[in-house]
DNA sequence: CTCGGATCTGGAGCGCGCTCCAGGTCAAGT
DNA sequence: ACTTGACCTGGAGCGCGCTCCAGATCCGAG
């Protein structure tokens, strides 16, 4: 299994090595493996994770939203009781995609009248 | 013509008083009229220009971003000029709605996987 | 005229999400 | 063995966007 150093580990995703030991401390990855001599070994599967996390980061979710979520994700809730989650998380983003048609929406009427 | 108090223009904005303050030492909307006695007089088109930066601020634009789409419309750039940039503004908008179309997927497969 | 509530100013404080730093450890090359 | 560089931990620092506070001023109600 191909593994990756924590350089290694922030090129292939894009994150810093500070972002993510914090990610790691707030709890949104992790825990990840060691090798003997305590240095942290990131795995594929930590790698793909990391990338949801960053994909919801980019959508602007907040640290506490993707604890929320990662906490629901790994607790034996009943797949109800999680679907009633991420639903409610999609209603919040479809909002803010909203929002985002709404300023669009000003720019286009602005970009009409001078253009 | 009509006038607002400051308190009677946060309740019709939603802004709170202190963050009205804020944007105007910002630059975001005003100056704001004063009465005799120094207190601020909000007009219609104050409290019109309050909703743009708030739709703005809503769809995640920060403080600098709009201090900037503040100063480009007062200023004397000609047609061209504030296209260019309500036009790049605007790309960055649809990237934003790109991120967030990107997690609600992820959301969708999670919920199909436990639906 | 007095009282109390709204407002004023300048500046401090706060939560978020990193980012950086000091001081020490581990590991590979020479 | 020695050097060098990546990595470790705990904690400080920072930019953003408010939010709150102290102390002074204004002004309408009684």
């Amino acid at each position: 299994m191909t593994t990756l150093s924590p350089a290694a580990a922030a090129d292939r995703t894009g994150v810093s090595i500070d972002t993510l030991r914090y990610y790691e401390r707030e709890g949104l990855i992790g825990p990840i493996g060691r090798s003997a001599g305590g240095r942290r070994v990131y795995t594929e599967e930590d790698v793909f994770w990391i990338g949801l996390v960053t994909c919801f980061r980019e959508a602007g979710l907040g640290i506490a939203d993707l604890r929320e979520f990662v906490a629901i994700l790994r607790s034996d809730h009943s797949p109800q009781d999680r679907v009633v989650f991420l639903r409610s998380r999609r209603a919040a983003l479809e909002e803010r995609v909203a929002a985002l048609h709404r300023a669009i929406g000003v720019l286009d009427e602005k970009i009409a009248y001078y253009g």
